[in-house]
DNA sequence: ATGCTGAAAGTAAGCGGTTACGTTACGGGA
DNA sequence: TCCCGTAACGTAACCGCTTACTTTCAGCAT
C-alpha cells in the first residue's frame, strides 16, 4: 500500500503531528527534526492521501468544472488551458457535462459540491437561477465564465461580449457592407450582448437595421450549421437581401457559407460572412472564414487564477473579468468593392 | 452544512450504522425501518460525502482519465462519451492532459493515484512502460485506451488500426488508385498499425510500395497540417508522384489537400486523399474528405462499461476490446476516372 | 528561588463514513 | 423445555489526516 504519515512517523520515533507539520511546513518544528522528516518522505516518495486530507481540513485540492459541452473547441481549449494552471499548484480537475441540459447540469453540480470541491467553475446552460442558491447553500465559492447571469452578483470570466458584437459589425461595415444581418443566438449572455453589440455598431453607422435582418435561433453551438441554412433561406426570400452576416458563432458562419454557395451566390462578393470563436479549422473551409477570437486559453488561464483566489480569499466582492476580443480577418469578409 | 449521516440517525432514534446499511442496499435492516430512513433521506435531500466514504471504504466513485490532448476532438469526444456513462453510475471523472510529454503524464498519474481513483484510463504518450510498473504498485485497476502496448498485459479499448489502414489502402484500390502513398505516424500503436494495414493491402492487390511512398512524421496531431506540407513536397519531387494519399489522421490530410491544392494539382482527379478521424468539419473542407470513421463515442462507451466491470473485478485476465471502424466517403476519393 | 515566556513536541478528538463483530429477541425443531 | 438459528439492529474500531489544546523544558527577568 501506499506510504503514510504513520510510517514515517514510526521509523523516525517521532509522532505523526510532527510529520504531518512539516508536511504543511508549519513554523513549530525545529530544524533538525523538520531535516529528518523531509528525508525520509522523499527516501519513501510520500504523497498525502487527498481523501483523508479532504476529509479533516475541508480543502480538497480539487476543483470541479461544468460546461455544457466538452467537445466544443471553446471549451475544450478553456479547460485544457485552466488545466494547465491547476496542474501548476497540484490540484486536479473534475470535468463534467450538461450536454446542455439545466437537469443534468443541476445534478451535476450537486454531486460534485458533495464529493468535495474548493472551488466551482461554471458555464451555466440555465435560464434560472435556482441551481446557484444551492450552491451558495454550501458555501462552496464558485465563478462563471462565457455565460453571464446579469443579476447575480457572482464572479465572472469571460469576452466582452457586446465589443465582440461591435467589431464583427464595424468590420463589416468598414468593408463597405450596407445591409448587415445577424444570426443570433438565444438565452445566454453572449448571444444576447453580440446582438446588443450588432446593433449598436449599426446605429452608430446610420444603418438600417429591419427585424427582418436578425434572424434568431437555437442551441446554435451544436446545431448552428443547420439553423443557418435556414437562416439563408429567410435572408435570401426578402425584397433586399443582406450584403453581410454576422454570425453568432462559427458553426454558424460554417453552415451560412455553405448555404449561400449553394444558392449559386459567392462569399464574399454576394455576401460576406463573419463567425465568433475563431476556430481551428477556419483557414481551411471552403471559404476561409474571418471571426473574432476570443482568447480561449487567455480566458482559461484567468478563470485558473482566480479560483485559485478564491480558494484562500472565498467573500470577496465579485470580480468582472473580461478578456479583449480580437478580430482575425480571411477570405469570408474580403471588401466588396476590389478597387484596384 | 450538508445533511450527514449522523442527522437522520438522530432524527429517527436509530444509529448511524443502520443509516448506512439503508443507504448501501444491505439486507440487514427491516422493512419498516428501511421506509423511515428512506424517506428521511428524502426529506433532507440527503448525498453521501464521497471523501468520508472513499477514506473509510477505499472505493472513490471516481475515475481517472489522461489524454495527450483535450482539444484534439478524439479525445474530447470519447471523453463525453465516457463521462455520459459514468454519470449513469453516479461516478466523477477527473480529466487531465499529459499535452503529449511523458513527464506530465508520469506526473499525472501519480496525483491521480494518490488522489484515490477507482480506475485509470489512459491513452499513454509513453514509449517505455515505466509509467505502468508504478500503477501497478498501486493496485488501482486501469485501462488503456486508443494507444496500446503489445508488451504489456493490459486491458484495451481502441480501433483496430490494422483493419483501419486496409480499409483507408483499400478503399482507394477500389477507386481505382495504383500508386498509393502514406503519411505516417511516429511512436504509438495506431500508427504502426495503419501503416501495417496499409503494406498489407497494397502487397494484397500486388501494387508496389516503394520506401518513398512512405512519409513519416511526428506530433501529426498537433502539427499533421504542416508535416503534410512537407509530404507533399516530398511526394511531388518523385518521378512517378503518387495518385492517391491515405493520412494517419484528418489533420494532416487537411494539411495534404491544402498543399495539394496550392501545388496547382486537383484533389481528388489528380491525388485522392483520405484521412482518419472523420472530424466534424469534413463536410465543410474545401474539398470535403473521406475519412475511416473510428466510432469515437461508441469507444468510450465500451471504455466506461469495462472501467465499472474493472471496480468490481479487479483481476480479471486483459481484455481487448477492438470497435470496428467504417469508411465514410467523401469528395476528397471520388473515382479518377469517372467511367459514365 | 520563583514565575513567566516561548520553542518544540505530543495528546486527543474528530472529519463522515464503513467494516467486522456483537447483541437481542423471537420462533421453530428436537 | 431447551437450544440454536436468524432477523434486526447496535458497538467499537478504524480509514489517514488535521485541528485545538496540552505538556515539557530551557532561558531569562524578578
Amino acid at each position: 500500500m501506499a506510504v503514510r504519515l504513520k510510517d514515517i512517523a514510526r521509523d523516525l520515533g517521532v509522532s505523526v503531528v510532527t510529520v504531518s507539520k512539516v508536511l504543511r511546513g508549519n513554523k513549530d518544528i525545529g530544524d533538525e527534526t523538520r531535516r529528518r522528516v523531509l528525508k525520509r518522505m522523499k527516501e519513501l516518495n510520500y504523497q498525502p492521501n487527498m481523501l483523508a486530507r479532504g476529509l479533516a481540513s475541508g480543502k480538497t485540492y480539487t476543483m470541479g468544472l461544468v460546461v455544457p459541452d466538452l467537445v466544443h473547441p471553446f471549451f475544450a481549449e478553456f479547460a485544457k488551458s485552466l488545466s494547465a494552471v491547476l496542474r501548476e499548484s497540484s490540484r486536479a480537475l473534475i470535468i463534467t457535462s450538461s450536454e446542455e441540459d439545466p437537469e443534468i447540469e443541476r445534478q451535476e453540480i450537486r454531486t460534485l459540491l458533495h464529493r468535495g470541491i474548493d472551488v466551482l467553475l461554471i458555464a451555466s446552460c440555465q435560464s434560472s437561477l435556482r441551481n446557484f442558491y444551492e450552491i451558495g447553500d454550501d458555501r462552496t465559492p464558485y465563478l462563471l465564465f462565457d455565460r453571464n447571469f446579469p443579476h447575480l452578483a457572482a464572479h465572472f470570466v469571460g469576452s466582452n461580449d457586446v465589443l465582440v458584437g461591435e467589431m464583427a459589425t464595424n468590420h463589416l461595415i468598414e468593408t463597405g457592407r450596407k445591409r448587415i444581418a445577424h444570426i443570433a443566438g438565444q438565452g445566454t449572455s453572449p448571444a444576447f450582448d453580440r446582438l446588443r453589440g450588432y446593433r449598436n455598431a449599426m446605429i452608430d453607422a446610420r444603418l438600417p437595421t429591419p427585424d427582418s435582418y436578425v434572424f434568431t435561433g437555437s442551441r446554435l453551438e451544436e446545431t448552428g450549421d443547420k439553423v443557418a441554412a435556414e437562416a439563408i433561406k429567410h435572408f435570401l426570400a426578402l425584397p433586399e437581401p443582406p450584403d453581410a452576416i454576422f454570425c453568432y458563432n462559427d458553426l454558424t458562419a460554417i453552415g451560412a457559407i455553405e448555404a449561400v454557395l449553394a444558392a449559386g451566390l459567392r462569399v464574399p462578393e454576394d455576401i460576406a460572412i463573419v463567425g465568433c470563436g475563431n476556430m481551428p479549422y477556419n483557414d481551411y473551409l471552403k471559404v476561409p472564414l474571418s471571426s473574432i477570437d476570443h482568447g480561449t486559453s487567455e480566458l482559461g488561464r484567468r478563470a485558473g487564477e482566480l479560483a485559485l483566489d478564491l480558494v484562500n480569499s472565498p467573500e470577496q466582492p465579485p470580480k468582472n473579468i473580461l478578456v479583449p476580443p480580437t478580430l482575425v480577418v480571411r477570405a469570408s469578409t474580403r471588401p466588396a468593392v476590389q478597387a484596384t
